[in-house]
DNA sequence: TAGATTGTTAATCGATTAACAATC
DNA sequence: TAGATTGTTAATCGATTAACAATC
C-alpha cells in the first residue's frame, strides 16, 4: 500500500498553495524556512504545515527547518509536475483560448497535444502552437495518438454528448469548465471542475453575510 | 445573532450546487422531491441534504418532501442572488472578456458597472455593454459611483498595485483570478479565488495517484 | 388512519490543533 | 552542549452520518 492511498483531499488541495509559496520564497533567494515561519506567511498553523508535509515523508531537519528549494522540488514531484500527461482541448472559443494563453501547461504536468472545435470557422486556425481540428477528427486522432485527459471549454449543453464520445474513447480524466456534473454520469472518472458561477454565488453570499457590507 | 453567522464554509460552498440541481429539476417540470431522491441525484447523503437545508430553516414538509420551485427560490435568496452588487472589472483582456461573455452576472447577484484596462488600445472598445475605461479613471469613477466589488483579470505581477489602489478606494470584496493571495496582505477582505493552475495541479496529482492511469 | 419523510438529536468519523519527546 | 525545530502522538474540534421521534 503506497502512502498516497490515504491522503485526504483537504491535504491534496493545499499542496499547490505550498508549492506556490515555496516557489516565491525560492525566487527571493530564501534557502531555509521553519514550519512556524511558513505558516505565518501562509496564514495557517505550524501544526498543519508539519502534519501536511509528514503525510509524504520527513522533509525537514530538527533544529533547522526545511530547505526551501528541496521542499519545493519534493512537492512538485508529489504533485507529479514532472510528468507530462497528454491532454486535448475541446472548445477553442474565447474561454479556451484565453486559458491556453494564460497557463503554461508544461509546468503543470501536462502537454497539450490537440485542440478541437465544432465550428468550421475555427478549424485550421492556430491555438497554443497547434492547428485547431474539427470534432469529427476525434476518432482518427485517438487511433494514432495516446490521450490522458480532456480539457472541456464548451457550453453546458454540449458537454453530455462530448463526454459520452470521449468516455467511449477511453478518457477518464477531465478538467471541466461547464456546470455539468460529469461524475454523476460516469462515477469512475477523475474530474476537476472550475465552476465559475458557483464561485461567484459564494462571493455573493459572503458579501451579503459580511457585516461590513 | 442571525442564524447565518454560524454557517460553515463547507455548507455555503454546497449551496450553489443545490441551486443548480434544483434549477434543473424545476426546468424539467418536477415539482416535489424528497431529500433521499435529491441526495441520490447529487451523489451525497440524504442526511447531509437535510442538515444543510435546516441550517436556514425548515423548507420541507414531513411525509411529503420539498417543493422544488420553493426550495430553489429560498436558496437563491439565501445566496443573495436577488441582490445586485455593483462590480467593476479590472483587466479587459482575453480572459476577462471571455468570462464577461460567458456568465450572466445579473443572475448571480451582481451588476457589472464598469470595465477598466491599463492598455490604451483597449480603452474605448466595448465589453459587456460597457465602454472600457483607462485605469487612470478609477479615482474619478469612484467619486461619482458606488462600487461593491472588483473582479480581477490581471496578471499576478499587476495585482498588488491594483489592490492597494482599490483597497484605498474602499473595496473589500474581490473575485480574483491571479495567483496572488490578497487575504494575506489585507486580512479584512472577502476574496473568492479562481486559482486555475492550483486546480490543474490537483488534477495532475489525482491522475498520478489513480490506479487506472 | 397508515405511510412517508422531515427536522433534529446523538453517534461516528475525520481533520485540525496542541503538546512534547526526539534529534539535529 | 544548548537551543531550535522537527516528527508524531494525543486532545480537541468540527463535519458527516445514522437514527428516530415528530408530524404532515
Amino acid at each position: 500500500m503506497s502512502k498516497s492511498d490515504s491522503i485526504s483531499m483537504s491535504v491534496i488541495r493545499r499542496l499547490p498553495r505550498y508549492y506556490r509559496f515555496l516557489s516565491e520564497l525560492n525566487d527571493q533567494g530564501v534557502d531555509k524556512i521553519s514550519s512556524t515561519k511558513l505558516a505565518e506567511i501562509m496564514n495557517v498553523t505550524a501544526s498543519q504545515v508539519r502534519q501536511d508535509l509528514n503525510n509524504f515523508g520527513g522533509f525537514g531537519q530538527q533544529g533547522y527547518g526545511y530547505s526551501v528549494a528541496q521542499l519545493r522540488e519534493e512537492i512538485g514531484k508529489i504533485l507529479g509536475l514532472d510528468k507530462s500527461f497528454k491532454a486535448i482541448l475541446i472548445g477553442a472559443g474565447n474561454f479556451g483560448s484565453a486559458v491556453v494563453n494564460y497557463l503554461d501547461f508544461n509546468r503543470l504536468g501536462f502537454e497539450l497535444v490537440a485542440c478541437f472545435d465544432c465550428d468550421e470557422n475555427k478549424v485550421g486556425k492556430r491555438l497554443g502552437g497547434l492547428t485547431i481540428r474539427h470534432d469529427d477528427e476525434l476518432d482518427s486522432f485517438f487511433e494514432e495518438n495516446h490521450v490522458d485527459a480532456a480539457f472541456l471549454f464548451i457550453p453546458r449543453s454540449a458537454v453530455e454528448n462530448i463526454v459520452d464520445k470521449l468516455y467511449s474513447l477511453g478518457i477518464r480524466n477531465y478538467w471541466n469548465f461547464s456546470h455539468y456534473d460529469i461524475t454523476t454520469r460516469y462515477r469512475d472518472t477523475v474530474v476537476e471542475n472550475v465552476h465559475l458561477s458557483d464561485n461567484l454565488m459564494t462571493l455573493c453570499y459572503r458579501m451579503n453575510n459580511n457585516p461590513t457590507n
